[in-house]
DNA sequence: ACAATGGTCC
DNA sequence: ACTCGGACCATTGTA
């Protein structure tokens, strides 16, 4: 299937998606036992003021709505926002059974009540509260470690993480934040986290052999930027931050085969803007489109696709004549070789990364992986070896296969996850 | 026990 | 009219 890959002058390991994941599981099992260290204090201390604040938001949420109600009910909330108050501005999705509470729906009504902005607030730190705050720490062993468990069923070779799900710990807002900062390092340690910048861009565009994503990545500029310059006519220096917001977004679309409805509405724009960022963009890149339509045409043609070590996803219903269910699958058809492939990037770099670190503790211990996250890995070491550690990492990452642009890893070091400073290497 | 809804991450 | 890719989990409300 990619054998075409070879005239770019990729090289690719000589080993089958099997084998990889046959050989990602004792490295799994591993990480597993280790766990990483919480801070369970701090967790326990965040839970209680933000219990306080919650209470504190519920009061002012029920003055403003005039009665008393459960907020974590959406149908209760609907009742109050779309009955009570008829805040239906003809743009609120519906959903099965009403009109939609969902944050982002709500925040197009934002200007029209007071109530509102309680209300995402109140979702923001309730969220955190009941899925992090409140049951990480009766899940740590007696050491204050955290055990997840890894597994590998998905459709397209993705890891997963649960029981506690490890891979969406929160990132944004000031919360966030705190909760990364109680995932710490032990005594006498750091972290180290290692992640692929852009990865899946990069793989898509040797996919589909990208004449000017590649030469993006070549030379190191910014994708976002340039992407923005060409959907917007405009010199790459002159681009707005507004417009590489939108052209990241783009970006993103590619890799989930965007339709104008979805880019409209994940960047709350007109249809036919967002026709036109997708037409200039496909005139740009003329090799994404053909990706595209070799994917839809392979998934016809065969009834699955495959990833560049042949993990195959079948398509069964690409041939539907519910356009609805015809058209996701072709999305699935473009989007699970980059996924997929991405995601087996990291899993070798695992496995290599694996058999060095075990040299490296051979004589005396210094590093063990602790986290996988999709594109990402945390690395515990010892104070004393962090720069030699952290050097065999990136370029583990970096060098595990030869893509037609180069990979890059960024990686950083901190005594907890939520503030980790970049290292130079 | 299960579906619907909503929300966190990459 | 089309309701973007991949996961896991909490809560509500009904069966």
């Amino acid at each position: 299937m990619w054998s075409h890959l070879k005239e770019q002058g990729i090289e690719l390991p000589k080993i089958t998606s099997k084998e990889i994941n046959e050989q990602i599981g004792p490295v799994l099992r591993r990480m597993e036992k280790i766990g990483v260290e919480i801070d369970v204090k701090s967790l326990n201390s965040l839970a209680k003021d933000t219990e306080g604040k919650l209470r504190k938001i519920e009061k002012q949420i029920w003055k403003l709505a005039g009665e008393e109600f459960n907020i974590n009910s959406p149908m209760q909330m609907a009742e109050i926002l779309y009955k009570k108050f008829k805040l239906l501005n003809g743009e609120i999705k519906k959903t099965k059974n009403g009109y939609s509470t969902a944050a982002n729906e709500l925040k197009k009504l934002e200007g029209k009540h007071k109530i509102i902005k309680p209300i995402l607030e109140y979702r923001e730190l309730s969220k955190l509260l009941s899925t992090y705050l409140k049951p990480l720490p009766l899940l740590v062993d007696e050491k204050s470690r955290l055990h997840t468990s890894y597994g590998q069923d998905t459709t397209t070779g993705r890891l997963t993480s649960n029981e506690p799900n490890l891979q969406n710990i929160p990132i944004k807002g000031e919360l966030g934040q705190k909760i990364r900062k109680a995932f710490v390092a032990s005594k006498g340690m750091k972290l180290i986290s290692a992640d692929y910048s852009q990865i899946e861009l990069r793989v898509v565009a040797c996919l589909a052999n990208d004449k000017v994503m590649k030469e993006a990545f070549i030379q190191h500029q910014d994708i976002h930027a340039k992407t923005a310059a060409e959907i917007f006519d405009t010199k790459t220096n002159k681009v707005t931050s507004d417009q590489r917001r939108v052209a990241k977004t783009v970006n993103f679309g590619v890799l989930y085969g965007m339709s104008p409805y979805g880019l409209s509405q994940s960047l709350s724009i007109e249809q036919e803007k967002a026709a036109d960022f997708i037409s200039r963009y496909f005139t740009a890149h003329s090799g994404i489109k053909d990706y595209c339509n070799r994917m839809i045409g392979k998934a016809h043609d065969e009834g699955y696709v495959e990833t560049i070590f042949g993990f195959k996803r079948m398509l069964p219903n690409i041939d539907s004549h519910y356009r609805n269910i015809a058209n996701a699958e072709e999305r699935m058809a473009i989007n699970t070789p980059v996924q997929g492939s991405a995601a087996e990037i990291l899993k070798l770099a695992m496995i290599d990364l694996e058999k060095k670190l075990d040299d490296l503790n051979k004589n005396k211990f210094k590093a063990q992986m602790l986290l996988t996250i999709h594109d990402e890995l945390i690395i515990e070491v010892v104070d004393s070896a962090v720069s030699e550690v952290a050097k065999i990492v990136k370029e583990t990452m970096e060098q595990v296969i030869k893509l037609c642009v180069p990979i890059v890893a960024e990686v950083k070091v901190g005594n907890n996850w939520g503030e980790m400073k970049v290292l130079k290497i």
